[in-house]
DNA sequence: ATGCTAACCTGCGCGC
DNA sequence: TGCGCGCAGGTTAGCA
C-alpha cells in the first residue's frame, strides 16, 4: 500500500495519541516480517516517546534510549485501538501506551518491518538514502548531475532510494505523466530542461497527495481507522486501455524493473 | 559502481 | 461454488 503520501498521512494521525506519552508494553505476536522483529525491542517498555519523524517511506518513534524504526511495506498500516480491542489475524505488534491506547500494526503480506536502534544516525537502512523529495536538495541540477552516464530508464531511476527517497510505483508513473515524460526514456540522456519538468511534477504530485489525505487503495486504513478517505484522480495508474484525459488515446501498461507502468504514448515523449 | 533478478508473503479478482 | 492463475502500493541481498 503505502507511498509517501500515506506514511506522512499516518504519522500526522498518529502522532497526537503517541507523542510524550510513556510505553507500557510491546507486544510482538509474530516476529517474522521482512526482518525479525528483535526482542530488543522491548527495551522500549518504559521509555517515553519523545518525537516522531518520517524519513522517506520509514517511520521514526524516538525515546532517550532508542529509535523504533516501522517500515510499512506493500500492505502494512498502523492504527490507534482502546487497550481491550482484540487483535486480528494480521496484526503482529502492539505498542501499548500509558493513555489507554495502543499502537498496532496490521500487515497481511509481511513485506513490513519494526526495528530498535540504539544508533539511529547510523543505521544501514537510513544512512544510504537520498534526498526527500520535498526538500530543496532534491531539484533538477541534482537529478541532473546525479543522472550522467546512468543507462537505466527514468521510471526505474526515480524509484531508486539512493537517488530519491518516496517516489513509488503509483507516483513514478504519475509524475511521468504530468512532465510528458515517456518512462522508456534513459535516465542519463534526459536534457536539464525536462528534469525540471519532472522535479517540479513529482513535488506537486506528493503535496496534492499528502494534501488528500494519501491516495486509498485496497488495504490501506488511515491511522484513525477510516476507509473512506478521498481517492485522487488518477492519470495513468491502474488505468490501462483507458483513454488519456489529455489526447483520448488509450493509456498502455509496461513492465519495468518487474513493476507495471502506465503512460500514454502520444503524450509522452 | 551499476544493473538485474529473486526473494520475502497473503489476498483478491478473474476466467473457466 | 471452486480452483488456478496473475497481480498487488516495497526494498534488499546477491550476483554478473
Amino acid at each position: 500500500m503505502p507511498e509517501l503520501p500515506e506514511v506522512e498521512t499516518t504519522l500526522r494521525g498518529i502522532t497526537p495519541y503517541v507523542k510524550g506519552q510513556k510505553v507500557v508494553a510491546v507486544h510482538i505476536r509474530q516476529p517474522k516480517l521482512r526482518w525479525p522483529v528483535p526482542s530488543e525491542l522491548h527495551e522500549l517498555e518504559g521509555q517515553v516517546v519523545d518525537s516522531l519523524q518520517r524519513r522517506a517511506k520509514y517511520l521514526l518513534m524516538h525515546t532517550l534510549k532508542g529509535t523504533v524504526i516501522i517500515h510499512l511495506g506493500m500492505s502494512g498500516s498502523l492504527r490507534i485501538c482502546d487497550h481491550d480491542t482484540a487483535p486480528g489475524k494480521h496484526d503482529h505488534v502492539d505498542i501499548v501506551l500509558a493513555n489507554s491506547h495502543l499502537l498496532r500494526l496490521q500487515d497481511p503480506r509481511r513485506f513490513g518491518s519494526v526495528l530498535w536502534t540504539q544508533q539511529i544516525n547510523r543505521h544501514p537502512l537510513l544512512c544510504a538514502l537520498g534526498p526527500e523529495p520535498l526538500h530543496e536538495a532534491f531539484n533538477a541540477r541534482y537529478l541532473y548531475e546525479k543522472s550522467r552516464s546512468r543507462k537505466v530508464t527514468i521510471k526505474t531511476f526515480i524509484m531508486n532510494a539512493h537517488v530519491v527517497v518516496g517516489v513509488g510505483n503509483i507516483y513514478a508513473s504519475e509524475s511521468l505523466f504530468m512532465a510528458g515524460i515517456n518512462p522508456k526514456t534513459i535516465a542519463g540522456r534526459l536534457s536539464m530542461a525536462r528534469y525540471e519538468k519532472l522535479v517540479f511534477a513529482i513535488k506537486t504530485v506528493l503535496s496534492l497527495a499528502i494534501e488528500q489525505g494519501g491516495t486509498t487503495l485496497r488495504d490501506f486504513v488511515s491511522a484513525e481507522g477510516q476507509t473512506g478517505y478521498f481517492q485522487l484522480a488518477l492519470s495513468v495508474y491502474g488505468r490501462t486501455g483507458k483513454p488519456c484525459q489529455q489526447c483520448q488515446k488509450p493509456i498502455r501498461q509496461i513492465t519495468q524493473g518487474q513493476r507495471s507502468t502506465y503512460y500514454c504514448t502520444s503524450c509522452q515523449t
